[in-house]
DNA sequence: TTGAAAGCGATACCAT
DNA sequence: ATGGTATCGCTTTCAA
């Protein structure tokens, strides 16, 4: 491999030299130029990005943790952020969460540790105190889909209260009176939220909150099962069921299936998240859609323009959802 | 940030000392060493990754290429990489490559030029002597789902052939003689194999082949509803069909209910991967499993022990599919 | 516009 | 067992 030396040398110029080419933000005469682009073309010569990293104070590397790197959801992620730094000649390095605080804390350890100049956090279970202490230490990051007010510039998020409350709204447009709700963990952020949207919607509706018919989920498909089996065992009719995300909407298909309940003729179901599957369900998944990927791409220009300058990009924090309209949802009879 | 000298300092020991201590592979007195860690812990001491890397001709990263970063499918492959990679505090850097040869190509020297002491690959379009010259150069790299002769050694594969057979004999013994088969692109290597173990099958069962059956797909939903509609206009008859991947048996069941043909009584379906949601599809789907999580974890598994010497790993480099029979096929009444 | 030289923060060889 | 020092390959003042 060769290096600058033997560049600097074959062009008959010195190191600073072949380095201003390199970096082309200091003048440097055409003639010199020419004379060191073709002396690394003969040599075929490739920067060393350790030794730039080294000398520079500047990896190019952002590191991205979330907390499954499997699941439909975060591959967008991955795959917005991937494609958005790669234009621009960084990389991802990536580390895996677990919605654990200690795992998270030590990913995000891990991640300065590698000397990443800049995070894209979509982490749970850690405490805001100790984000806003991140932040304060001067790591420059971007959290996904969690707001903190302290730090509410690092934070790129879903309203998802509104989205809680178009799914709601959208079953209650269908004429549907008794909605039920499987929520996600109550202690994550977002499920709170769209749990509080789903509440405004009934509010704005004159309907009177029940919260028997509210049944609190892990997110993951089989919890939607036992949501449905709870929430039938209350004896309390609901013609409609809210899910906080589409996993457990899937569940309780599956449920409602063996239970030979027809859907949507008997039971109209909303997911949230739109993810790729909702689509492929049976019937397919009436949704909230959650713009993943437009946000992980955000994310990445985030960390483009202020860690790394770069100008021109138009920024924005908050996103909306909407809804995906299917066949699991329908008019009631 | 301490560095290295602050700490030989405060220890009042040299720098090489600290070097010894940090990497504990020289023989260094107890009560110095002592020392040593008590100034680091002192001073909240951190090497710098970079620095270290530069010194040592060793960036402790690996590059990880695959065609999509969504999709069910390499998620699970990325997170099998991810943890085992870490374990050793070793980082992952991701790129895609879209199954596209020049991408595939680019991302390679990308990840190259980024320094990754190796390399995984999941690439499909590249050809077979840009691999094998990758080789000679002395690029250490694992293949995933790709297996080329001369550089047999980097290959970990699934026996495609082998799950293609499974799937078919499977129908088969469920008494269907006339089986249908939506393929892959066929100038990938896993589609010819999956489809090779198909006829095969067919022939071990003194069933003749019949072309007319086989519909090309591109692996997408869409190309499995495509594929029913296309097979079906043959005019031939079947009663079971096997598709090349879940994705797009998932068209074919959706297709199916279109046409008001029920599954499995009409019509039995047999995928192939088993992705998460093949279990969340109505009806499950009968597939064959392709243990990518086991896969990651053996391809990363091959880079400690070949590029970073590690001992004890017990190495395999092909793996056996297993059929996972679900609700999707059934005896043909 | 160009060059000389001092870092960047470690590793590792050679002495002692 | 420990220290001195060259080295890794580049960036970046500071002078010229």
């Amino acid at each position: 491999m060769a290096t600058i030396y033997q560049v600097s040398e074959l062009a008959g110029v010195s190191l600073a030299t072949v380095s201003r080419v390199m970096n082309n933000n200091a003048r440097v005469s055409d003639k010199t130029k020419e004379k060191v682009l073709s002396a690394m073309a003969e040599l075929g010569y490739q920067p060393n990005a350790i030794a730039q990293s080294l000398a520079s104070n500047c990896s190019n590397s952002v590191g991205v943790l979330v907390s499954e790197l499997h699941g439909p959801f975060f591959g967008d992620m991955m795959s917005a952020i991937e494609q958005t730094l790669r234009s621009e000649g960084k990389h991802a390095i990536i580390a895996s969460g677990h919605s654990n605080a200690d795992t998270e804390q030590a990913s995000i350890e891990f991640l300065i540790s590698r000397k990443c100049d800049a995070l894209i956090l979509h982490v749970e279970a850690v405490s805001d105190v100790y984000l806003i202490d991140l932040a304060a230490k001067g790591v420059s990051f971007v959290l996904i889909n969690r707001y903190i007010e302290q730090i509410s510039t690092h934070c790129i998020c879903l309203d998802n209260q509104q989205g809680g409350y178009l799914a709601t709204q959208h079953v209650l447009d269908l004429q549907h009176a008794q909605v039920a709700y499987i929520s996600g963990p109550s202690w994550k952020q977002d499920a709170q939220a769209r749990l509080n949207g789903h509440k405004l919607a009934l509010q704005d509706a004159d309907i009177a909150f029940d919260n028997e018919l509210v049944f609190e989920g892990d997110y993951q498909q089989q919890s939607g099962s036992a949501g449905l089996d709870a929430l039938l065992g209350t004896g309390k009719a609901f013609s409609a069921i809210i899910c906080a995300n589409d996993e457990m909407a899937s569940g309780v298909m599956t449920r409602a299936r063996e239970l030979n309940l027809d859907i949507p003729e008997q039971l109209s179901i909303v997911g949230f998240d739109n993810i790729i599957y909702a689509s492929y369900l049976y019937p397919t998944l009436t949704t909230v859609d959650y713009p993943i990927f437009q946000m992980g791409k955000m994310a990445a220009n985030y960390i483009l323009a202020k860690t790394y300058d770069k100008s021109g990009l138009v920024l924005r924090d908050v996103f909306v959802p909407k809804l995906e309209v299917r066949q699991s949802s329908k008019l009631l009879a």
